[in-house]
DNA sequence: ATGAGTGCAAAGGCTTTGCATTAGG
DNA sequence: CCTAATGCAAAGCCTTTGCACTCAT
């Protein structure tokens, strides 16, 4: 919900908590990073944010980004394979999946139906344990071509 | 299935058809590769490849995996985050999924249940043809924690 | 006050590229 | 033969790090 001010106050106040659990302050620049993520609807790459926070310098944007990432505020999307691309970690979002577009690398968030889901998460825990594996999460991404490029 | 002489020999002439039909040659250093790939059970990085081809210069394997990749023969896959890992494009081997390790970043690759797969499957393409995205293919990954590092 | 955070610039590390040599068809 | 492929080394590019200065608590 980018723009709601009542959630961007609790955003930020999570953010405060959660910062402070890991023995780090909430800066400006984190602050300004955590909007950033906030307002966009889809994982962005660094040159996008220096895009949207001009003049803040690379160094802080990849250092704390990576203390956002260990604070669990904010998690690195493996897309394409182009660049990294960050989104707010996802028990602050909703959870969701990525559209990627095989053809301009465009990664934008969509849902799937909650019995999808579920459904789906019955069958993943059933493989790991099979495997012995500790499953935290699925990531699921749809492959493709966007609207653009599958016109042009 | 790894080490299957026949396949094995299938293999390499659908290799050497592909390259051909984007025009490029299938030499020693391609086949070498195609095959470390088809011997693997999960997908490499390249220093694996290199420990597995000793003597392959560094540039060689970037530069003919970049053209397999080209010609449809492999795949790059997105890991954790480390470093890139290939194996053979998808319609050479069979459908199937990553496990993957947070902690170690060890990959494995795991097979679904096909009646999970098609209704996985029917519901990515109405969410996608909703979005006016052209599906291609899913990518599902199992994130977690492998036996080795849950233990530990 | 006092250590964390910041910014600039330099260093790292995976990946790509230039060029002369070799080999595939 | 003739062009593509190779191999070595150098260059690129995203990312990380060192260090002195500034800001948060």
């Amino acid at each position: 919900m980018p723009g709601n001010l009542a959630a961007v106050d609790e955003l930020d106040r999570t953010a405060a908590t959660r910062l402070r659990d890991v023995g780090q302050r909430y800066t400006s620049n984190r602050a300004a990073l955590v909007e950033v993520l906030a307002a966009s609807s889809h994982p962005l790459t660094i040159p996008e944010i220096l895009e949207a926070r001009r003049g803040m310098p690379q160094s802080s944007v990849y250092r704390n980004l990576t203390v956002l990432e260990e604070a669990g505020l904010v998690q690195r999307v493996a897309s394409s394979d182009e660049w990294a691309r960050f989104e707010l970690a996802e028990d602050l979002t909703e959870h969701h999946h990525h559209q990627i577009c095989t053809s301009c690398g465009q990664v934008r968030d969509v849902t799937l139906p909650p019995a999808v889901e579920r459904s789906l998460d019955a069958s993943l825990g059933k493989v790991a344990a099979a495997n012995g594996f500790k499953l935290q999460h699925h990531r699921l991404d749809l492959v493709g071509l966007c609207g653009d490029c599958a016109t042009g």
